[in-house]
RNA sequence: GCCCGGGUAGUGUAGCCUGGUAACAUAUGGGACUGUGGAUCCUCUGUGCCGGGUUCAAAUCCCGGUCCGGGCCCCA
């Protein structure tokens, strides 16, 4: 029995494992990259404050939360975005607009572990800010998007609504800001019985409320908001709005996207737009991504700016691309030289050393194992091909070169040996 | 915080119901076959999540904890 185990909620990673996890890092980055997204850093703890700003006091049931040794009251983060827009507040808000930066770290949170949600887990994110447009917003989803075709990853639904179509009928319930909040709580989980007995009297307006219900049912393509249109008495700017998102999302080259009027997420910062990303293979955890248009920087004491952004679950996705089958390679070995005798290790050495020199991956036998065993080890680590240097070779100055795939084999000069590899 | 199911060599499993010498496969280490080999053969090492209870005796039954998994709550 091990005397220390890992804490709950963790993991450690292995050298397979790691190999696929940065090869998805990689794609992702390359996505962003693609897009003039740049990618930003910021500290893996920050002021326990700056969370609750964000997120309200409840919050810090659910993160690390201490004091350091100067009484500074500090937090593991929970998420990105937070940081982000106060690097942004602190250093960005005088740099061209608009803004585009993506980041990738760690996060903690003080939770019930679950399949697809650790304590300490991954966070990939974008942020488009200072371009109040609905160009931003497509660009943003857009961005999210072929991150996920880049990957492979076809099996998702993506679904976008928006936040002024609930708000007008939360308008018309005449409620405190509180209960508004509720109400979009509510919406947000899909609670019907909940709203069908609104607190504060609201339910006095039947008909309101089952049109809401009935608009918040509502999903699927562009005709979508055709129906909304009927429940709405004719319309609503944000339907317009939605109606173009979609125009501009099929010029991308995405048409698979749904309209949900349901899609409300939590938080009230979110002033438009707001979208969500499932993977339906995942079960319970399945949302894979989640984000939208809103105001934060003016909460952080910086001029009000609109932005757009996102996070993705890092974990999830590695999860999906796994219950999808999506192959992601692991870094395999490219050379293991095998000296089969004393003289020929030194000669092994020099060409291990001019491989690697030469970008090449290479390892050689360190174990004096026999040729049964470490050609065995080199199947294991799948190497590409084995280099043999025993005494005939080493007469003739030249070495075997032995592909592990076909099996086909060549004596090769040493001399001649970066030519033919 | 709540409900359910689990935890046996590194890994995967059997045994648990019905208490009595912990088993099998595979992997790792070593060795043989002494340069055409990824095979085969031999061999060493290594195991009951933790704590308590019942019992002559606990992997097995009971209680508590812990971790993992499925779900609820929550999900910024």
């Amino acid at each position: 029995m091990p005397e220390f185990q890992r804490p709950r909620g963790t993991r450690d990673f292995g050298p397979a494992e790691m190999a696929k996890r940065r090869y998805v890092e990689a794609k992702m980055r390359e996505t962003a990259r693609l897009f003039g997204f740049g990618e930003v850093m910021t500290p893996t703890f920050e002021s326990t404050e700056l969370f609750v700003a964000r997120s309200g006091e409840g919050i810090i049931e659910e993160l690390y939360a201490f004091e350091d040794k100067g009484n500074r009251k500090i937090s593991l983060r929970p998420e990105l975005t937070a940081s982000v827009m106060r690097f942004y507040v602190n250093e960005m808000q005088n740099l061209p607009k608009p803004v585009k930066i993506f980041y990738f770290g760690n996060c903690f949170r003080y939770e019930r572990p679950q399949a697809g949600r650790y304590r300490e887990f991954f966070q990939l994110g974008a942020e488009l800010i200072g371009a109040p447009s609905i160009e931003s917003d497509a660009e943003v989803i857009a961005l999210a998007l072929a991150t996920l075709k880049n990957l492979g990853l076809e099996d998702v639904v993506v679904r976008i609504g928006h936040l002024g179509v609930l708000n007008k009928f939360i308008d018309e319930f005449g409620v405190k800001k509180d209960t508004q909040i509720e109400i979009r709580r509510m919406i947000d989980k899909q609670d019907f019985e909940s709203l069908n007995t609104l607190p504060d009297g609201a339910t006095a307006n039947k008909d309101v409320n089952d049109r809401l219900i009935k608009l918040i049912r509502l999903k699927g393509g562009a005709e979508t908001i055709q129906k909304a249109r009927e429940l709405m008495d004719g319309g609503d700017p944000s339907l317009d709005y939605l109606a173009d998102l979609l125009d501009r999302l099929n010029a991308y080259g995405f048409d698979n996207c749904q309209v949900d009027f349901g899609v409300a997420r939590g938080l009230d910062y979110y002033t438009g737009m707001v979208f969500e990303i499932d993977a339906p293979s995942l079960g319970a955890e399945k949302q894979i991504c989640g984000g939208g248009a809103y105001t934060l920087a003016d909460l952080f004491g910086g001029q009000e700016v609109n932005s757009t952004g996102y996070a993705f679950g890092f974990d999830r996705i590695m999860l999906a691309l796994e219950k999808s089958g999506v192959d992601v390679p692991s870094q395999n070995l490219e050379i293991y030289i095998l000296p089969i005798c004393d003289e020929a290790k030194i000669a092994a050495i020099k060409i291990l050393s001019e491989l690697r020199n030469a970008g090449i991956s290479a390892d050689m036998d360190l174990m004096s194992r026999n040729m049964s065993k470490a050609m065995k080890y080199a199947n294991s680590v799948g190497a590409g091909k084995v280099i043999i240097i025993g005494e005939k070779e080493l007469a003739e100055k030249s070495v075997t070169v032995r592909d592990m795939k076909t099996g086909e084999q060549a004596r090769v000069l040493i001399s001649e040996l970066n030519d033919y590899l």
